[in-house]
DNA sequence: AAAAATAGTGGGTGACTACCAATTATTGGT
DNA sequence: ACCAATAATTGGTAGTCACCCACTATTTTT
């Protein structure tokens, strides 16, 4: 693959490559090596950076469609990671949180993620790795 | 959307949320502005850099199936801005070039996606713009 | 001359993404 | 008590992406 110059001068596109790419490269370590999925992972994070709440809150906070959280969920609790209990306070919502499974598999998860973000960015000093974050952080808003 | 900090500490996760975000605003722009596909663009693109190629050729510096090149081409044709010719010397390659036609619809899309790539970036400055390509360019083999 | 390789073509798949509509249970507002 | 809104659920759909296989025409190799 040896792409145009006009293509590799352009910002955007070389950034969706190497999103795409690294994405594709966590994804698939977090699978094998944690039998997690990317959106299983998101939401593992989200319920330990938050604590427990109610699906439609996780899914909002991923920008995530309620219909396709429910399903996620069942996989979760399937793989006994989370647990949901009706919020008592109201009975629509339920309360999901971490189980202790749950948090061994975002710990292992997390250390993959950061295995893997080492390999991908090694083209990089550890400031260029930085400033990158910086900017890129940056940029979304 | 309101993204939990372990995965906005990802830079690979930000890398692929902006990737993505980008490549939708450069593709609606150039779908409905000049009414081209991100990979017809990017053939044309790769056309004008590097001359007329046989279109497995062209598919493979893009990373392209050549099944999937096959119906790119005939947009292409369809629209007028390219032509294929069977190359003389060997009559199983085509020799694809642009037309005229084909040359202005490449211009205008330059044009569009660099007013897309401005808006993109613009929370960075023309400094970090550029430092941002230099450090996502050394990542992207 | 026969066999292997290559360019293009057509038809198709599986995964994934991002939705949408309808339904049920429950709640809050009036 | 009634109505509108909300949470979760089920069962879809449409689009894109990255493939793969079988086939024809042509060329290269043996």
């Amino acid at each position: 693959m040896d792409l145009p110059p006009t293509l590799l001068a352009i910002t955007t596109f070389v950034l969706h490559k190497v999103g795409v790419g690294s994405r594709r490269a966590v994804a698939a370590r977090l699978a094998d090596e944690a039998g997690l999925s990317l959106w299983q992972f998101a939401v593992l994070a989200t319920l330990a950076d938050s604590g427990p709440a109610a699906q439609r809150e996780i899914g909002g906070r991923l920008g995530l469609d309620p219909s396709d959280m429910v399903r996620l969920m069942d996989e979760l609790i399937g793989a006994g990671l989370a647990e949901r209990d009706r919020d008592p306070a109201d009975r629509r919502r339920y309360r999901v949180s971490l189980t202790p499974a749950g948090r061994d598999a975002l710990e292992r998860g997390r250390a993959l993620v950061e295995r893997v973000e080492r390999e991908t960015l090694a083209p990089l000093t550890a400031d260029e790795r930085e400033r990158l974050h910086e900017l890129i952080t940056k940029i979304f808003r």
